[in-house]
DNA sequence: TTGAAAGCGCTACCAA
DNA sequence: TTGGTAGCGCTTTCAA
């Protein structure tokens, strides 16, 4: 078994109480004398101990532990948030429990229960929504926590999303005026608060050119590649072609031009493409693709902070939602309508 | 403050040994009436009461609690490996601290140290292997940890990783046989044993052929795409081009690949490239990379499988070095070497 | 069938 | 400047 504070107090010959005002620094000039301090630094030298942090968590009532529940770390998105958020928790000297929901609403709460009574602070979750009445239990308990991309409308928490609304209609505007009439929507989770304001920002930026809103020209609904495969077959199919995508989640981007090349089609050319993406570059694509950059580092970082604050001031907690814009970036996998 | 085990046993109005029995379900059906069980029970869901694992650790001595100490989450390669640890971590009631090293020895050993005060029982880590003797500790410690991707071929430790020596001599050897005579080689990082026993595979490939080693063939050190983008410009530079290039670690085939279209050469007209990666597509790409698939998930699986056989086993503990086998998949990015 | 008590390892308050 | 003590919330052994 692991050396103790005891086990060092006995070395010493002074009392545990004394090693452990000693090694807890906050008396450092005072109360103890020279002496015993350097006795007590060498035996702890001497003996390799470290604290039991199992012990000083139940003792303190904390556990410098969050709880971050995602879809899935195998997506880029969801990794680059874990690693900005564990850049801010290393920092304040926090650890953090990764869960991966699969986007399974059962999963997300039970993880939730399991990392309560694991006494983590506080979470940072993507959240299924399905549903969300554990939610509303856990702001009755001013449980801390913050969503992180998606969000409720119809009750305030602590969140940090993109602008997904103005990020979509943007880039379909774009589309607009580069000539194209009809523009196909590949859709990620219908449940998604992000790919509903997607979904919103599309169609506002048709109804803003008094385009109409085809129903067939949106479809899809999932975030995997496979589905985005399959959502892009059918749209390519359709008698009229769409001549240019707004494809809504990052993933399935791949599984879009997967589909595209398959049906013999050019990027740009034949369709113009614009993706969810902060890769540098693209599966298929040798050049860069049009596409709607979020700011995945941020996205984490800004989760983390409002967690934090919580978690200090539980008491004067007022939920913040925090919209952050992503960037535009043009590549080269659109171009102007033909004929226009 | 949430609702504890004493409070529970005060509204029953029994002691709280007794709510313990029941909740544990070890007395199930002897020891405590069904009474007091019934009452216990829907006491307990009445106040939401969840047991405070804090407590529990401390009192149980354990933690249901593993550390991941990897380069970097955001490469999918240990992305994998940390979804397919949390698949086995949750069927075995386990959680997991990821810890980002980025390569850096003093990370590394930091969150080792922080990893031991918290309690986790064991460890699974991709090491930096700059330094080693902090694993010795551990060994002489008896303190659980596999080694994933890398290990020490100085000492013996639990370790899984795939069979680099071979996996490249392999591919070297399809490229031979293709009729390539000057292949280059972009090295990974090399202070990596698996990055090492690649280049000896890729050695012994050679070898075997009876073809001279150019050293200038064998470039690049770091893991980065910027790093293969260097590596690879350089390599294309030299007076004779090699005809192909096999590309040493996953995410470098990125920068390669800008490095050769940047050079206005094409992919395998000019240049056959064989790649790590498990990816369905690579970017630049329309194609399928020639790659040496890696058992990612297998990695992760068994990694845990070795550590938990260790935690449960402390005494009995002899090292086991595991070596999984790649695919190697011909895809469309190599083809014969011209004029042969 | 249940209660009492000890203790996991630590911190913090009160006394001396 | 130091020691003593209580207690964080739980489990488990021993007694009743």
């Amino acid at each position: 078994m692991a050396v103790t504070l005891k086990d060092i107090a006995k070395k010493v010959g002074v009392h545990p109480s004394t090693v452990s005002r000693v090694l807890s620094g906050k008396y450092d000039n005072f109360n103890v004398s020279e002496e015993t301090r350097k006795l007590i630094f060498e035996t702890v030298k001497k003996f390799n101990y470290a604290p039991n942090e199992m012990a000083r968590n139940l003792r303190l009532q904390k556990t410098q532990t969050i709880g971050l529940i995602i879809p899935d770390i195998l997506n880029p998105f969801y990794a680059g948030m874990a690693r900005s958020l564990g850049i801010e928790c290393e920092k304040k000297d926090y650890s953090f429990i990764i869960c991966n929901t699969d986007e399974i609403q059962e999963k997300e709460i039970n993880f939730i229960q399991m990392l309560k009574r694991r006494r983590v602070e506080g979470l940072v979750i993507t959240p299924v929504q399905e549903s969300k009445d554990h939610f509303k239990e856990l702001i009755e308990e001013n449980f801390p926590f913050v969503l992180a991309s998606r969000y409720f409308d119809d009750f305030e928490t602590n969140a940090v999303v993109t602008d997904d609304y103005n990020d979509v209609f943007k880039a379909v505007e774009y589309l607009i005026k580069l000539g194209h009439n009809r523009i196909g929507l590949i859709r990620g989770r219908k449940a998604s608060s992000a790919i509903q304001d997607r979904e919103k920002g599309y169609k506002g930026a048709l109804a803003k050119y008094n385009m109409q809103i085809d129903q067939d020209l949106i479809v899809g609904n999932g975030c995997t590649i496979e589905g985005g495969y399959k959502a892009t077959k059918e749209i390519l199919n359709l008698p009229e072609r769409p001549t240019a995508l707004l494809v809504s989640a990052n993933v399935i981007v791949v599984g879009a031009l997967e589909a595209i090349f398959e049906a013999g089609l050019s990027v740009p050319d034949d369709v113009s493409v614009v993706g969810f993406t902060n890769m540098k570059s693209t599966p298929y694509l040798s050049y860069p693709l049009t596409s709607i950059s979020q700011p995945i580092g941020q996205l984490g970082k800004r989760a983390f902070d409002l967690l934090f604050q919580h978690i200090q001031s539980p008491d004067e907690q007022k939920y913040k939602k925090i919209i952050l814009p992503s960037k535009f970036s043009v590549g080269k996998s659109t171009q102007k309508a033909l004929g226009s």
